[in-house]
DNA sequence: ATTACAATTGCGGTTTCTCGTAAAATTCAA
DNA sequence: TTGAATTTTACGAGAAACCGCAATTGTAAT
């Protein structure tokens, strides 16, 4: 039995056979309280109780994706549990566990979600998800998994902002590029004149180095973006 | 301990977990044999060389998508696993385990590879494997996940042919329209003027509710067909 | 307030895509 | 072989997107 500070851990995570497995590994750690649950929406409710009941959680393990099975569903991704979850008590530790390799995701995971460690489902991540307990409980050390080092790296997408992520949405979605400006309009986004967002898909062309705007959507769909 | 007629399994799937589970899921039944396995490769050799001792495998649980963290990867995907074993024990029983829910991608599993089942991995589908594996030994009886069902029921996609895919894939790519032409000639794809290769696209947004070329292509890239 | 610089917007010419119609080619049955 | 039906191709006019340049607005420092 390896030894923690985490003395109650909750588990969010959909497909059972991973659900399982996880748990049975989080058991090989000496915790005294580990609770499992499928839906975004009862782990927060759980969640909430637990910490008005001044039994908090210590941390948190959970995926991104859930597959929405059932009608009237508040919270629908990892995303939106982490910042619910967040804002109720913003020292609990969050380990995400997903198969998200988007390098956009990620990042985003860390810079807005603030998360502590990410955790790439993989052929060797169940090892993995240990060493990040580890980490985490020794000394607070943040973990990511190695194989998710190198595309953090590789691309620091620095220059993709909401506005672009605004504007390649509303292409993907069928609306012709000289109708985004009254959208835009609408929407209260700021550089919205024709010639602006001609110029800025021009940028994003040049930037992915697409062939015309067709290919930059494909390679949005591609990166995760979209 | 439930009896089959199985008595050698091979368990196909890279992340670990869910590799874990699905193998301990297999030993509530009788079975003197389970073997795992994490690449397609792999797979495929051990399966190959159990064949050829004439000890073959019974059964094969299988995943469809695979990470690729190593080079020279031969069979990149469960359906060119599917395809490869096929054709060398056409009487092998194989269960799909996927996250896959694109009717596109499900239909074309039963029809162009023959698969005998397909489990949905959902927050049910330990239990609904056992089943599929009883139902497959006791008078082999088709299982398909129940979410599933009406998934395939709603679109038959018949009208969408590798043409269309070819079509789309340039399209994605950013070759220009006017351009791909040249490329059917090259590749001797029939009917390939100009004309026909634009009111094919016109089909397409039809068919696909696309109002525009980029719209299509997102559309495509959701339904999986890209 | 003024100036300099950057960001935003406007616009005309060119290319590419769209859409309808009609001609040519192919298929198939009698 | 011939004719009818379908498929493929050609083409022209109008719409949308692309590209460069110039005008305007916004911003920050002096």
């Amino acid at each position: 039995m390896n030894k923690t500070i985490f003395n109650k851990v909750l588990v969010v995570e959909d497909i059972d056979s991973i659900n399982i497995a996880v748990t049975e590994t989080l058991k090989s750690f000496e915790i005294a309280n580990i609770e499992y649950v499928k839906y975004c929406d009862e782990a927060f409710s759980i969640f909430k109780k637990a910490n008005e009941d001044g039994q908090p959680f210590d941390l948190i393990v959970t995926d991104l994706s859930f597959l929405d099975d059932q009608t009237d569903i508040n919270l629908k991704s990892g995303e939106d549990l982490i910042e619910a979850v967040r804002n109720l008590q913003p020292s609990i530790k969050i380990i995400v566990y997903s198969i998200e390799d988007k390098s956009y995701r990620i990042q985003s995971l860390f810079e807005n979600h603030k998360i502590n460690s990410f955790v790439h489902k993989s052929r060797i991540s169940i090892e993995e998800l240990k060493t990040a307990i580890q980490l985490l409980s020794s000394n607070g050390k943040r973990f990511y998994s190695p194989a998710i080092i190198s595309i953090l790296e590789e691309e620091p997408m620095h220059e993709i902002t909401t506005y672009d992520v605004k504007l390649l949405t509303l292409l993907a979605n069928g609306i012709p590029q000289d109708k985004i400006d009254v959208n835009f309009q609408e929407m209260g986004v700021k550089p919205n004149s024709k010639s602006s967002i001609e110029k800025r898909i021009n940028k994003l062309k040049l930037f992915f180095k697409a062939n015309n705007t067709i290919h930059l959507i494909a390679i949005a769909k591609d990166m995760g973006i979209l």
